[in-house]
DNA sequence: CGGACAGTTGATCCCGTTCAAGAAACGTGG
DNA sequence: CCACGTTTCTTGAACGGGATCAACTGTCCG
């Protein structure tokens, strides 16, 4: 039973934005899985790996990277508990991106094969998954966008937004309230910024009274007002996509 | 029968990556499917539309794209003859980004719910269409990097690098000698610079012997020193995915 | 107590932007 | 086939947002 429980948050995840039968979720909880315990700056996955299971992401925090040859590092993707952690593995024969804890992570591993025979048998199971691959896919247009349209302070006051709303959807903090598992040099890294710079405009969101921190927690004092410098818009996280509600 | 040839693009493009058997080639090419022409610059699809319909690009060029409450607009990719547009349409409720005619296009489109059944009653369709969403992310991802992490030099090269490598992929021209059927104004919007300094890091690549422009055509004279510069490494696109040298 | 690392701040520099204007290319209609 | 308006390309000059370099402060932890 405690077994069997483990993978309950990618039932959780899953249902959240697609509709899965009682059959569905009986599947997916019936995957044979290992458990593993993975310590700060560890690599789960490393570009160019042949690819041999995915993983869901238990507790802790998890970031996808990329590197460039003069050294630049840009990081694609923060995951929060309950996030399944490359879904792609299951599929694609090469990792084309670095997968990395940050902070020390519990994680259940499912084997390729696995995933793969679970997709083929139950249709909805793998219409589930496209699905949160797509979504993962317009995250990171987002991004994109962000890192390519926007200047600093809107860059990462949308940061700030994202993963707040994110945290909240998943029940993890309130979206004016959490701390940022990210250090500064980090946060540079997912905007395309440097540490410095991020550094004085996190200090110009706070003195502006937008923002008010203590260590990497931050209070959002006027979500409305950071929205909207931030030119936030959730739809891009398809939160309310056809899960539990028209399920039931 | 020249009407059921009309997909086999689906089929050219699913198959290059994912091992397709005759029956799943069979239901592709039977989706019912309307044809229909577009001018330059115009929406197929826009940012909060409600999604019906999916499309592959039978002849020109597409992108998609995001705007910034400032007016700035983001290219997120650009496609080319052969490429499924779109196909999230299929399984997102409402579509997050634009998606505009580069130049006059062709396509064909196939509804929502058509694909849905598809996926539904051939998992290997299903697999297949998934492969390709997580080939677009991909891509995506490595445009991230483009953006938030080379300077204008390797972003405008490593756009023609992957232009070209796809063209070349796609059997429309040279990995070496192309067309790029974009705007320095639209090269901009896709690597996050001004047309002006687009058009000067243009005029430099050319002037230290790396490429040659005539009009919008584009020779790359030293693909090997270009791909240098470019940090490209075209692991990123998958394009040796287990497709149809492994079905056979 | 000491060593490492994250955060902070100042001074200076530079890549890419902005503004502006002229030159080419391109379609369109007479 | 040429005249003409429009879009795209091109180049110069000046500016500025963010980078870079460097030093200092806190803080956590062994």
């Amino acid at each position: 039973m405690s077994d069997t429980a483990i993978l309950a948050p990618v039932v959780r995840k899953l249902a959240s934005h697609s509709a899965l039968e009682e059959d569905d979720r009986r599947a997916i909880l019936e995957l044979p899985f290992h458990t593993q315990s993975v310590e700060r700056e560890m690599y789960f996955v490393r570009e160019g790996d042949r690819t041999e299971h995915s993983c869901l992401l238990l507790s802790g925090y998890a970031f996808r990277q990329k590197l460039v040859a003069s050294g630049g590092r840009q990081i694609l993707s923060i995951h929060i508990p309950g996030d399944l952690l490359d879904l792609q593995a299951a599929v694609l024969e090469i990792a084309d991106h670095n997968v990395q804890a940050l902070t020390r992570c519990k994680m259940a591993t499912v084997a390729r094969s696995d995933i793969r025979a679970l997709a083929h048998k139950r249709p909805a199971v793998a219409l589930a998954m496209w699905v949160d691959t797509l979504i993962d896919g317009s995250i990171s247009r987002e991004w994109l966008l962000n890192v390519g349209r926007r200047d600093a302070q809107g860059r990462i006051a949308h940061l700030l937004c994202e993963f707040g709303r994110r945290m909240e959807s998943a029940g993890l903090a309130r979206a004016d309230r959490f701390e940022v598992p990210l250090s500064q040099e980090q946060l540079a890294d997912a905007t395309g910024l440097t540490a410095v710079h991020v550094n004085r405009t996190l200090r110009n969101l706070d003195r502006s009274g937008l923002i008010v921190r203590s260590g990497r927690t931050i209070r959002i004092t006027d979500l409305e007002a950071l929205r909207d410098i931030a030119d936030f818009s959730e739809q891009y996280l398809h939160l309310d996509q056809d899960g539990d509600r028209k399920a039931a």
